[in-house]
DNA sequence: GTCACTACTCAGCGCTACTATGTACCAGTA
DNA sequence: TACTGGTACATAGTAGCGCTGAGTAGTGAC
């Protein structure tokens, strides 16, 4: 993956899953497979499991655990109320930062 | 600063400051109060410097010092070939993240 | 029986922004 | 003279996040 890309995904990663997650509850393999299709083709799965661990443990999410048919039990993850307040500042550090690039780009500066 | 802030200008931090450096030589000092009229109020001085020594070591500007009328001399840098390349590889990263992150905002998902 | 896909885990690394502190020059002022 | 405050740059140490690379395990097809 491009340097650029590694670097500003620190941060914006975590609000894509979670948004991914907003009424959606999915697991880990399918999170990595779904960013994938989006374009994020280079997202290391061990990065996905690594910040769904993080999340987890910083209460975002709730977990429950499901068999499979093929392969081992899912842990699905699902957003809770303390994920969307999360998310919402989220939306709105990253509405401020967009809005800001945006103008430096158009306007030049 | 909000930590999902500070995670978040990691990577574009150095795009804003590129940006800002097109046709627009300036020093330390000056970068930071921009920042900061910005709305980037938390911008810490030292991180600024350090963003500096690490895009002329990597030969993105050049370095002009020039006396100052007050305080000690200053270090005038103005993007470079390297630095415009660099530039533009950042809007392009950047308008795929941010296009990303619009859809899944206005979408839900 | 081995290949491919599904599914999760973990140790170690590199990069960037922050914290905290220090140096130094100059102007105003009490 | 001493002090305060604004200007200007520098750096050592810290924390957080994504990546690399490797490993474990279950299932089904050939």
């Amino acid at each position: 993956m491009g340097k650029q890309m590694t670097e500003m995904l620190k941060g914006t990663l975590e609000g894509i899953v979670l948004a991914f997650l907003t009424g959606n509850p999915a697991y880990g393999y399918e999170i990595t497979t779904w960013l994938r299709s989006q374009g994020f083709t280079d997202i290391a799965e061990g990065t996905v499991y690594a910040l769904l661990v993080r999340i987890e443990k910083n209460g975002l999410v709730d977990v429950e655990k499901r068999p499979s048919e093929k392969g081992p039990p899912r842990k699905v993850y699902s957003l809770n109320a303390d994920g969307e307040k999360y998310l919402e500042e989220f939306w709105t550090t990253w509405g401020f930062l967009a809005e800001r690039l945006e103008s430096l780009r158009t306007e030049g500066k």
